[in-house]
DNA sequence: CGGCAATATGCAACCGAATTGCATGAATGT
DNA sequence: ACATTCATGCAATTCGGTTGCATATTGCCG
């Protein structure tokens, strides 16, 4: 999906070792169309050679530390991971399937979001903007009709 | 908080009977400056006469299911609860400190966010927009710097 | 009122996603 | 080669939240 990513120069850049699975783990997210869950992660992985669960775990939360990945708060009690807003990949909102529970990624330009007053006036300090927006996905949609 | 709102009248005109845990529950999430988890609620109630958890989680869902609360993700896993957006109340976006789990109710003009492209658009159903906002806020951020 | 169905509540057990503790394995520097 | 630091695996645990099922409360009809 992403051919504009170095993901073993990403992780350089930001003050931290390359190693094998780590790699892995930027690759499948970078790949991915839609923002995945950690489970999701680790079943691809699983597919060549298999990283501990607990690892993976321990790597997403290195990577978004460090802020090359995301932590999408989906609309249940789960977690999705996507690439952190980069030269290559612009700030955008997400779909929340509340019946299937997948998530679609949506342009960033789909949604016009003014923070600029808020960035100027909040007492505190803001890191992250999270737009989410929750319905019923269009597979599911159909599904329901008939 | 809220001098507006007739919570039994709000409960009939969802169709719903008005028993006092209802009520109860409705006025503590009403009477908020911020969302409040099941935890917080749950506590509150025990303040007085005492529901079981278990029975303010069901009550929780219901009236969420009715429109009558939102159920809001904040930056971690679990939910917070609070006036869905009606006649008094607006619909506005939260902010969620990473470092003291607080959550917090913007003003509905803080940010200003348009959908009505995504809106008309959409291949499914959008039944809810959620903004929020992460970072440290305004008592933490002093805590830290001393 | 009595009888009965429908709802609401309580309690214990359970669940899934994520985290922790601790032992072991690899990599790095001298 | 050896010590130090960092990465990984495995088992056990935590945390919000949910389910199953028994008991209580309510609403409704005669
Ligand atoms: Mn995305
Ligand atoms: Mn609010
Ligand atoms: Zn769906
Ligand atoms: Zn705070």
């Amino acid at each position: 999906m992403c051919r504009h990513c170095d993901y073993k120069e990403l992780l350089k850049a930001s003050g931290l070792e390359s190693n094998s699975n780590r790699i892995r783990v930027m690759e499948i997210v970078g790949n991915s169309s839609y923002p995945l869950s950690a489970q999701e992660i680790s079943d691809t992985i699983d597919r060549t050679a298999s990283i501990n669960r607990v690892t993976v775990y321990r790597i997403l939360d290195l990577l978004v530390e460090k802020g090359l990945l995301d932590r999408i708060s989906a609309g249940d009690r789960s977690f999705r991971y996507g690439m952190a807003p980069n030269a290559h990949h612009r700030h955008h909102p997400h779909f929340y399937c509340r019946q299937c529970s997948a998530m679609e990624c949506l342009s960033p330009e789909s949604v016009h979001l003014d923070t600029a007053f808020l960035e100027r006036t909040f007492p505190g300090a803001i890191e992250k903007v999270e737009v989410r927006l929750d319905g019923i996905c269009k597979n599911c949609l159909q599904k329901l009709l008939k």
